[in-house]
DNA sequence: AACTTCTGTTAGAAGTTCTAACACAAGTTA
DNA sequence: TAACTTGTGTTAGAACTTCTAACAGAAGTT
């Protein structure tokens, strides 16, 4: 209960028109999500939700921001819940997190990793709240690699090295972060082609793909195929 | 120069309209393709182009329909003029023409890999040329396990076989539909986050990880990190 | 030459985003 | 309490969009 009360009215009223936006892009997609419609359903007219939002893309980028903030909080959860388990499971749980997040939502899931929205620049708040993401993923691969002895760099272990000391991700072994990189690839190219139904008549279960690219990440110093 | 003159001025206004069309989704993406401003562009009032697109759907098909038609046409001719070197060679040859043809129009891979359009569903004659791809990715896949004895099958292998088979893909080692399957999402997930911007400022080589994803297919019998 | 088919036109309905001008309620200050 | 400022809603309308209907005329066929 913070703020004043048109201020919590305010919030109520965005968040009221966000939920819908949402059930909009679930049903239509992106290209169905209508300030106009979202209006009428909530009782008023058209421009009066101009006073909430600047326009259409003000209204996208909140979505897509949401979106992110609540993958950090999943991912987040998936790998602080199993901080003192054994690696590997450790990966498991926080991958079968962020699948579970993916595929319970997978509209929300193609709005952050789909066909990018044209003319879209994410906003700094934005950019960090993806950051916490990316930690996320580090810091599990990490513990991977916690009690194995420093191989070569390859040039990208060394680019990626540059990235993750800029971006303040402290001492980590030298393939934590193309590892790192290559379960996010990894995982989101089942993920990917999973929510949007490419898989389709092919009758297999995704569930062992996505396992089996867990488990790739685990095994050998380079994460391997199986 | 095949059938009636209208026929081919037909096909010619066709193919004009979908030329434009494809500027406007490389600008723009899908919501950027509008049938009145095609028309305009070309000289006429919008309902004129109602004649040879029934809707704007029929319009996104088609460019659907060509995109896979293209993409199998550069995978088949990445697989074919490799046909004799060594299998890693190949795949390589095989991986590198894929991405290539994703990395010269990157909407029109999106087209067909990223957020699918809502409504969308294959015609027959584009779920074939879905195939062709499949197929390519099989068959170079294949090569590698030309000379591998045969391992236990997983409950994934034993699925994706009574899928390829089907398929009529003919005799392939156990291990190959999965291969294909894993090479796929695989080179996927690093194109599609490539090709999507995604890897923005992180300052690394996505060309690096691209061979080393296409390396992890070759190396063990399960397709592991390196 | 007559008939049919194809291709284009204009008119218009119903939707969209978004701005401008106005009305009034709610909150703040004197 | 009265006056003022800010916030929120309204209607009107411009400029788009898709797509249908009705009509005109060119092209091809018989």
């Amino acid at each position: 209960m913070v703020g004043t009360r048109r201020e919590r009215y305010r919030e109520e009223t965005k968040d009221e028109a966000k939920r819908i936006a949402l059930e909009q892009l679930a049903e239509l997609g992106v290209g169905g999500i209508s300030v106009n419609a979202i209006a009428k359903r909530m009782g008023v007219t058209g421009p009066a939700l101009y006073r909430y939002f600047k326009n259409r893309d003000d209204l996208l980028t909140e979505l897509i921001r949401d979106a992110w903030s609540d993958l950090a909080d999943t991912v987040e959860a998936g790998a602080t819940s199993s901080r003192s388990r054994p690696p590997r499971e450790r990966v498991h749980g926080f991958g079968q997190a962020f699948r579970e997040w993916a595929l319970a939502q997978p509209h929300r899931y193609l709005l952050l990793f789909g066909t990018p929205l044209p003319g879209y620049h994410a906003p700094q708040d934005t950019i960090a709240l993806a950051h916490r993401t990316t930690s996320a993923f580090i810091s599990v691969l990490a513990d991977v690699y916690a009690d194995r002895p420093a191989a070569e760099l390859s040039t990208l272990d060394g680019q990626l090295a540059a990235w993750t000391r800029s971006r303040g991700e402290g001492d980590l072994h030298p393939a934590v972060p193309l590892t790192a990189l290559r379960a996010f690839t990894r995982l989101h190219g089942v993920l990917s082609l999973e929510v949007s139904g490419q898989f389709g008549p092919m009758g297999f279960d995704p569930a062992l793909l996505y396992r089996a690219e867990l488990e790739s990440l685990i095994g050998v110093s380079d994460p391997g195929p199986d």
